[in-house]
DNA sequence: CAAATTTGTAACTAATTAGTTAGTTAATGG
DNA sequence: CCATTAACTAACTAATTAGTTACAAATTTG
């Protein structure tokens, strides 16, 4: 049923790879402002120009489309990550590493909104995912490779677990940017404003700094 | 429309205060599992053994029911928070603040769901809530308080910002908490274990103590 | 080039949905 | 104790929804 990868063609009036793309685009807006239950397949039809029935020949049901939405969104991050260049001093590398992410989730706050509805949900979509399970994921060997060389040069404290610091900063940024319209709503503030970001950002160098220092 | 607080009453048969508490408690349960748009007002209406129609005169529409669930759940927060015992050595009461953040959101994961449902809708109930607006929020002035004390006592640093260290402990709660589902799948390891949940709950403890640190 | 296959369209359907109508029964207050 | 109001019910509706059917045109392949 899924259709194979095809060489690139010359035709204007078909073109399946398009069609596929354009409606994961679409779909990815509307499962990102509306959830999984709220997206509407017909308004991801009509937005992405293609027929509702293509949907269901190239994604099997709304569940497949919100599979390959989500597939889609873990390959960028991890493709993303493979240009992360940390061949730094620990502490300048770290920074960078902070920036990615931050810089990541900021870009892409459809990421978070689509990953709360699969958590949502219970991750039942991303459980029978072979593809993110097979996914290259650059960022984690990379920070491997940090925290062991800042240990190295006695900067870092020793026996840093990669994984708990990778959850550490993306814990910081992804809930200051996915929570931020109920946070400045209960706290009375703006948080949304560039000012806020930049004090919030600081705030996560300088507490992720606290936290490996040796 | 909305009906008014009534006296306590001896009569079984009719029982407006239990019948909204329980369409409350429905809809909570519901909206937690399905979000906004996946929770169906005929499922509520049959789990709380209220007729339709009464969640209609009691709560306007479904919006109006997640925005008095929304309520609920911050009420709750603030009034949970009204018996945090922060008198003590500043180290050990911010290692108190930690756990009652922890504890509250691990008892109650609807919470999480239901903020980010919220949060996906841009806060449009929660903006027209003066409910939430007049709301006391005694951890906050607690957290300031310790905070203070803390600077006087020497082993805090002085000018940290209680809703920046409040959020920063909301962030690791909420987010490990929330996507604990994702993170387990992703990273291939049980997030939700005891034994994780232990270790990321003691490197908040750690974190947060390097970060308030003089 | 002809048969099989892929890509596409328009119109349809069966089920579900939020919200309503029209009325009944219990409590209350004068 | 009766009239008004509040609490409640069953059955309904109009609109929407995910998913389908039946068909046509383009493309590939033997």
């Amino acid at each position: 049923m899924p259709p194979a990868a095809k060489p690139a063609s010359t035709a204007v009036t078909r073109n399946p790879e398009r069609t596929r793309a354009r409606v994961l685009e679409a779909a990815r807006n509307a499962f990102a402002s509306h959830g999984l239950a709220g997206a509407r397949v017909d308004a991801i039809a009509e937005a992405s120009g293609a027929n509702k029935r293509m949907i269901y020949y190239y994604f099997a049901d709304k569940e497949g489309l919100f599979l390959a939405t989500l597939e889609q969104i873990y390959a960028e991050l991890c493709a993303a990550s493979g240009t992360l260049d940390l061949e730094a001093p620990p502490e300048e590398a770290l920074a960078r590493y902070i920036d990615f992410v931050w810089g990541y989730y900021l870009e892409h706050p459809e990421a978070v909104t689509i990953l709360n509805s699969e958590n949502l949900h219970g991750g039942r979509h991303l459980k029978r995912s072979d593809k993110v399970r097979d996914l290259e994921r650059p960022f984690v060997d990379k920070l491997t490779l940090l925290l062991k060389r800042g240990a190295e040069d006695g900067v870092f404290r020793a026996g840093l677990d990669p994984v708990t610091i990778h959850i550490t900063v993306t814990a910081m940024t992804y809930f200051f940017l996915g929570n931020n319209t109920t946070l400045s709503i209960f706290f009375g503030q703006n948080l949304a404003s560039a000012r806020a970001r930049r004090n919030w950002r600081r705030h996560i160098h300088a507490s992720l700094k606290a936290i490996v220092s040796a």
